[in-house]
DNA sequence: ATGACTCATTACATGAGA
């Protein structure tokens, strides 16, 4: 199974690349962010013209979240139990859809940003991780879930977690993103027992996900490296290739981030999603 | 060239993004 995700930065003006990028790259599972629109509002009809299902979340033209899938959706939740909502705000903001693609209970998670260290927006992401790292740690505990569950976390976490992660670290020296406090809240998904697994894939320095429109940012490669997959152990150990789709920048009107690619290993009985039969099908 | 922000809105200026 192919799983992406992808910061799209209004799914509206970039439908015909969404759908291109699907079929270019096989991806049978997409998590978007910042879709900028309402439910009602979303271009579906394109990608399931695809082949591919589609779940929304989206309230107005801020934020948003969705899943496109060919190989299932099911059960979706549109926010995660006890997601923080800001400030007057009657419930949480449309920043985390999940549902179960594939076997794989995937969660489209756009982080709220912080805007500045201090403000109202930075408590409130600090808060918002912190509570999804409770839920995520519940999904894996023998107590209150199943250690073997196979979860995938992704999305914008909106954290640059070490310092090779952005371009320059001068100019972030006060800025959200790079803080302790931020660094600790991303960290803290590996003690609840995930792996960022595009760390793993792609050790290398300097390998960004997001350039900033202004100032010749994507041209001079600086960058950030802030889209990442926390997956349960049971999604770990069948992750066998990612892609930062760097190319995905390039052309006209791209998205600010690129899609991030995961290649997951199948675990058996189930149809190939190009259409081929499983070797253990053909053999039996 | 991968090129000097881009998106959305009861829009024509403003807020948000990171």
């Amino acid at each position: 199974m192919r799983l992406a995700t992808w910061n799209v930065n209004s799914v509206r003006s970039r439908v015909d690349r969404a759908v291109a990028f699907l079929e270019r790259t096989g991806t049978d599972v997409l998590a978007l962010q910042e879709t900028k629109c309402r439910d009602d509002q979303f271009p579906r009809a394109a990608f399931e013209a695809a082949g591919y299902e589609v779940a929304t979340f989206g309230f107005s033209q801020w934020n948003g979240v969705a899943l496109v899938s060919r190989v299932g959706l099911d059960d979706v939740e549109r926010g995660f139990p006890t997601q923080p909502g800001f400030g007057e705000a009657p419930g949480p903001e449309a920043r985390a859809i999940g549902a179960t693609c594939g076997g794989v209970r995937v969660w489209s998670l756009y982080v709220p940003h912080g805007r500045a260290v201090g403000d109202p927006h930075y408590r409130y992401k600090l808060a918002w991780l912190d509570a999804l790292r409770t839920q995520a740690q519940g999904w894996l505990d023998p107590a209150t879930g199943d250690p073997d569950a196979a979860v995938a976390l992704v999305g914008d976490w909106n954290v640059a977690p070490r310092d090779t992660d952005v371009w320059d670290l001068a100019v972030f020296a006060d800025q959200t993103h790079i803080t302790p406090p931020e660094r600790a809240a991303f960290a803290a998904f590996e003690s609840a027992g995930y792996t960022e697994v595009t760390r793993v894939h792609v050790p290398q320095d300097r390998r960004y996900t997001y350039w900033d429109y202004q100032r010749l940012r994507f041209p001079r490669d600086e960058g950030m490296r802030i889209d990442f997959a926390y997956v349960s152990p049971a999604v770990a150990a069948r992750t066998t290739a990612v892609s930062i789709e760097r190319v995905e920048r390039k052309g006209k009107a791209p998205s600010d981030h690129v899609p991030v690619v995961l290649d997951l290993a199948d675990t058996g009985a189930r149809t190939g999603a190009d259409g081929s039969a499983d070797a253990a099908a053909d053999a039996a």
